[in-house]
DNA sequence: GCCGTTTTCGGCCCGACTGTTTTCAGTCG
């Protein structure tokens, strides 16, 4: 799509005016590319069926944006960026991402020492050139050192469910502290954003000293980047960051509401503020010099005459008209999900290292769940000892006779029986029907031949979803965060099939976190049904479910767009 | 440069921390 790349060139050039000290058309620019970023259709075909009106009626895209919008489409280039780029040829995107390095400093690096990129930066300051610069120093030119370093090992983004533990950890030994009050996660970890760029804590302590030296103090910590009164953050031996505020009791609300963000959420809720005659900040809501709240993020939010706001929605998405119409959506929650359908047992064990069905089960039931789904794969998949017509019908007895062993032990609780097959590529399911018509449900997915055409793709996926014992379809797009992107999908498509035909479309909780958030959302508003599974291998992924509940928080997925939700009866009512 | 239930002009979120230019600019979130 298009949208990305000129949403990474009218974010260069809001850096670019930054340099020039332009006021207030950097905040446009980073808005209007903010706007296109989360554009959910291709800005192209927006242009080619609505010209440059439906570009305007984009937030934040006026004449001047769409003038480069449909300059960019017409000739793959933006003049005023080209022209910038001539004056300062360096991979702003890169340099930036130095911590302490912001587009003024990079501006001096090129005109005195002709810094381009990362590699002549990490040049330029162990040849000790940057200590001399005006307005640099020594200390500067350590922390840009050790900020390529970091840059380099550090992978990126880390994974939701990677970092959680982590955080929970640490936050955890924050609430140990005597001197603590209260404390919370924040930021995107708390928003629970798929990847996390860095961990925040909040704080409420009379002792903000003490903690800040426990924190710096923490194992893991390589290096202490600040240390203030209130706020202190450290790099950490894992290659991410870790930012911790401390607040007083009755700012915690608002600091909560604040170091949550998202920026652009906290923008526009301080706006409404300002519209009210009121100033937010992450002390409290104020009128004049008077505090009105500020303790709890509740009333923050009632300040301005807005219902409380689901971190995961804090989007700048949507949410705040939608809380100013009184629509927002009740998000379904993890106290919800009554069972787990896709889940791999030792019956397609290489390794050894996968559980049994019944401690499984045992797992199920020590998470409250009413039933679970047992799903391995099935034959064609070589990677797993994949089960073949017969080895499935064995199971199903198995299972069977397990059903029937919790009946007489009048245990509430229901196994179905049922298989991940393989869509192949001619879309035909590599078990026989008449098999997979004895199981109680399907999930079929695709796990080869990644790489097609999105005409032929859909062809095969059309053909899967149209056959009547597939169930679901799992992990729908084949993205896996940080490593693979989607394959080709019509989603459009996908879900005027999912209608169609009734098939449920999966919310993958393991690292696929597939459907991604923006497509539950799409789901959700045409009415197409999903099921949330964690895919899990060993009996402890079973935990992952909160990680799929949290991507179909974020995709504003209610309860009764989620079939897991149901009781075992209406569960199998509502497949195929 | 964009935007509008006070506006087609006059606004645009707000504060902490660091290093260095010693009073504040740059950066960060």
């Amino acid at each position: 799509m298009k949208n990305q790349e000129i949403a990474k060139i009218f974010n260069e050039i809001a850096r670019f005016l930054q340099i020039d000290r332009v006021a207030f058309k950097p905040y446009a620019y980073e808005k209007a590319a903010f706007s296109l970023e989360s554009l959910k259709s291709d800005v192209s075909e927006i242009y080619v069926n609505g010209g440059r009106k439906a570009l305007e009626e984009i937030p934040g895209i006026g004449k001047a944006m769409s003038d480069h919008i449909e300059e960019y489409l017409k000739t793959g280039k933006v003049k005023i960026y080209e022209e910038f780029k001539k004056k300062l040829p360096v991979q702003m995107d890169e340099l930036v991402r130095v911590e302490g390095l912001g587009p003024r400093k990079v501006k001096v690096l090129y005109q005195k020492l002709g810094v381009k990129n990362l590699k002549d930066l990490e040049k330029a300051a162990k040849k000790h050139q940057i200590t001399h610069l005006f307005g640099f120093g020594e200390t500067t030119e350590k922390n840009i050192l050790q900020g390529v370093e970091f840059l380099k090992q550090n992978k990126g983004r880390s994974l939701l469910q990677d970092i959680m533990p982590v955080a929970r950890g640490v936050l955890q030994k924050l609430e140990g502290l005597k001197e603590v009050e209260k404390a919370s996660l924040a930021g995107s970890l708390r928003r629970r954003k798929e990847t996390i760029g860095d961990v925040d804590f909040l704080v409420v302590s009379k002792d903000s000293k003490k903690v800040m030296d426990f924190f710096v103090s923490l194992p893991g910590v390589k290096k202490i980047w600040g240390k203030g009164k209130t706020k202190a953050s450290v790099h950490m031996a894992g290659g991410f960051d870790m930012d911790l505020r401390v607040v007083q009791a009755k700012s915690y609300g608002a600091a909560l509401q604040y170091f949550t963000g998202s920026q652009d959420h906290n923008i526009a809720t301080r706006r409404i503020a300002i519209d009210k005659g009121l100033k937010l900040s992450e002390y409290g809501i104020f009128k004049g010099p008077k505090m009105i709240a500020g303790d709890t993020e509740e009333k923050i939010y009632k300040a301005i005459n807005l219902p409380y706001i689901e971190p995961e929605l804090r989007e700048n998405n949507g949410e705040i008209e939608a809380a100013l119409q009184g629509k927002l959506p009740i998000l379904v929650q993890l106290k919800d999900i009554k069972g787990d359908l896709h889940i791999h047992s030792n019956w397609e064990d290489k390794e050894g290292e996968k559980d049994s069905i019944e401690v499984l089960v045992k797992k199920a039931m020590d998470l409250g769940y009413e039933y679970i789904g047992i799903s391995d794969h099935t034959k064609d998949l070589k990677v797993e000892k994949s089960l073949n017509e017969k080895q499935l019908l064995e199971q199903n007895k198995y299972i069977k006779n397990l059903n029937s062993k919790f009946k007489i032990q009048n245990l509430k609780f229901r196994i179905l029986h049922g298989c991940e097959a393989n869509i192949r590529k001619d879309g035909s399911i590599d078990v026989d029907d008449e098999v997979l018509a004895q199981l109680d449900y399907v999930i079929a997915g695709v796990h080869s031949i990644h790489k097609m055409e999105k005409k032929e793709m859909m062809a095969r996926i059309e053909k899967a979803m149209k056959n009547p014992n597939v169930d679901i379809l799992a992990h729908p797009t084949g993205r896996i965060v940080n490593q693979r992107d989607e394959y080709q999908v019509n989603f459009d498509r996908m879900l005027k099939l999912a209608k169609e035909t009734s098939t449920i479309l999966e919310i993958n909780s393991s690292s696929r976190l597939d459907l991604r958030d923006f497509y539950i959302r799409r789901a959700k508003a045409e009415g197409v049904k999903m099921i949330i599974n964690t895919d899990a291998h060993q009996k402890e992924q079973l935990n992952l479910m909160e990680y799929g509940v949290s991507q179909a928080r974020r995709g504003w997925a209610e309860k009764s767009d989620i079939i897991n939700t149901l009781s075992v009866e209406d569960l199998l009512k509502s497949l195929k």
